[in-house]
DNA sequence: ATGTTCTCTGAAACCGGTTTCTTTGCCCCG
DNA sequence: CGGGGCAAAGAAACCGGTTTCAGAGAACAT
């Protein structure tokens, strides 16, 4: 532990005789020096229990080693685990990030984006969001940027996303599969790209499946478990007949399954049930929740040490990672 | 969005034909300046997209406008609520979290502690952890410090924490009032103070109520839900005979009620259950799990700001959260 | 009219590093 | 033995701000 009133290189180069220049030169490695002077520094370091300070450091050398991470819910399982392997992928690099919270609120995403220029982090990293592409276009060419969860046009290799649409179509395939065609879906919030995406998906697997879409089975929610039971209990209200739902992601799902159970209904015996992102709760509830896994810590990992090649100007190559059907006990074949 | 090769502090004095002192000093309205100087100052910045640079402000300034957060575990759901809570405790305060995860090992986070001194945070903000006191107290005389949830002797005003083992009795106690006396335990990770002192908690009711404690009742879990199945199976491997569980977390809680109902036994009907946490999930399982609710996000909240009002040298207070039973549908009167 | 105080402002030092520029001293070769 | 080349290290400039210090006027008191 160190106290304020830190050493500096000036305390390290006095105490061992030599000039400050140096002490930086065998901080950073970065050209020849002799190897008395050498160890004296470092044994100068170790006494003094030198912390080169970032600050000066950064103001000195143009790179913050700083990255801003943009997110959009904090607290929620999904932005969390992206989180989680940002924070992973970016243990050991140097790098520390910030993150903000976006709220999917563009304005705020912007003014965040400003903020964290202000900072002089050396990389950005956007997690979902609404910035307009022309923005992060100008953005780009000045600042290395990652995208995360978003779609991009002209952004392929900055870009790490998952096929949202295919994902939908699988889910609902699934279903299909076993027999299911009344199948209900409790869609995301409605603007949101990943909502929308999977709705189509759900729709191209019906239509390819011969299955009439039928506009009653969808219910506009938004992501939350609330908004799962609300589904329900509207889907059941209105005396919609349905055998399976297909929930925007795991805590719709919840949700559902819960409306499900006080409307008497049995998961999978009545109604099978498929949900999203398969967050680390849904493999131990009642029945283990069927899902498409979305590989959320593996994006924000394989993003963050990406943005730090990007950073260096190596080469990287961003993943392309597949969103799987986890298959559990939510889902059964149709009598 | 700006541009790398932002304006300077200089291109504005230049532009509003004044000198950088003057562009300091209304920047940060420290001292008097002339009226029309001042909009000459301020269309410059407008103009030019000023946004002052922050590494060089600390650097000069001596302070950051960063707060070091040292969590334990990323994407647990305990910790990301504590976080949660702590960047909104935050939000507008002008200052940024920096986020690093301890994991519980000492010499982690000693290291991180380290590093976030090089990065001169103007506080830091320990969430648990296991950093043995005296360390502690050194640093608190360096550095603004607030601990979140965990307690230390001495810290009075700079330690905010819950009360585990009042929490661990009351859940107990409910159980009992419902008529429980085989009431198994599975603990949380070994050495965790939380777990302990929940642990306590609990043979304080058992021992007030006149139970006689058995040891076959306790599970070694480890906070995770896995943990959770274990310590039911085991029960029920070993025959012991029990009507409730109380679970180190929701997450153990989950599990648990998993293979519950893998052995045929119903909750609460057969096995009552109560959980520790409240986290977003437990009021839309089945059935709703009845737990000790912890107030995370605002203790983050409440952390975030006194550390801010410390930084400050305002007075502050650190309100003391209760743990509150949560009653949902996972308990039930014994027959 | 002169001295004093106060307001406003610019110059310059400083924060703690990095990096460029120079200088010094050594080695090698003709 | 003298000159070219190179490695090592110090001096100084610089990064973009803040803050101290000092000076210029203006207002005020005597």
């Amino acid at each position: 532990m160190q106290q304020r009133g830190e050493a500096t290189i000036q305390d390290i180069a006095d105490h061992a005789c030599v000039s400050k220049s140096t002490v930086s030169r065998v901080l950073n490695n970065s050209s020849s020096v002799n190897e008395d002077k050498r160890t004296a520094v470092t044994e100068a370091m170790k006494k003094l229990g030198f912390e080169p300070n970032v600050v000066a450091r950064s103001l000195a050398g143009g790179r913050s080693m700083t990255l801003g991470v943009l997110t959009q819910n904090i607290g929620s399982p999904y932005y969390d685990a992206l989180s989680q392997g940002v924070i992973h992928g970016l243990a050991g690099s140097g790098y520390s990030p910030i993150f903000v919270d976006g709220q999917w609120k563009q304005s705020t995403e912007t003014e965040l984006i400003r903020t964290l220029i202000g900072r002089r982090v050396d990389g950005l990293l956007l997690i979902g969001g609404d910035v307009p592409v022309e923005q992060l276009n100008e953005l780009r060419d000045r600042l290395p940027t990652i995208v995360v969860a978003r779609e991009l046009v002209g952004w392929d290799n900055q870009c790490i996303h998952v096929d949202n649409v295919r994902a939908g179509y699988e889910a609902t395939n699934h279903l299909v599969n076993f027999g299911h065609s009344r199948i209900a879906l409790i869609r995301g919030i409605k603007q949101h790209p990943d909502a929308i995406q999977r709705f189509e998906g759900y729709a191209k697997a019906l239509s390819e499946s011969g299955i009439e879409f039928d506009p009653d089975l969808i219910f506009q929610g938004d992501f939350s478990a609330q908004s799962g039971v609300m589904a329900v209990n509207s889907l059941i209200s209105r005396g919609v007949q349905f055998t399976a739902v297909f929930a925007a992601n795991d805590m719709v799902a919840f949700g559902a399954r819960l409306a499900l159970h006080r409307h008497g209904l049995r998961v999978p015996e009545d109604v099978s049930l498929v949900g999203f992102d398969d967050q680390a709760e849904s493999a131990f509830v009642t029945p283990p929740l069927t899902t498409m896994r979305q590989p959320a810590v593996e994006m924000g990992e394989a993003a963050a040490s990406a943005l730090v090649k990007l950073i260096h100007g190596e080469p990287y190559e961003l993943p392309s990672l597949p969103v799987e059907l986890q298959r559990r006990e939510s889902v059964a074949r149709l009598r």
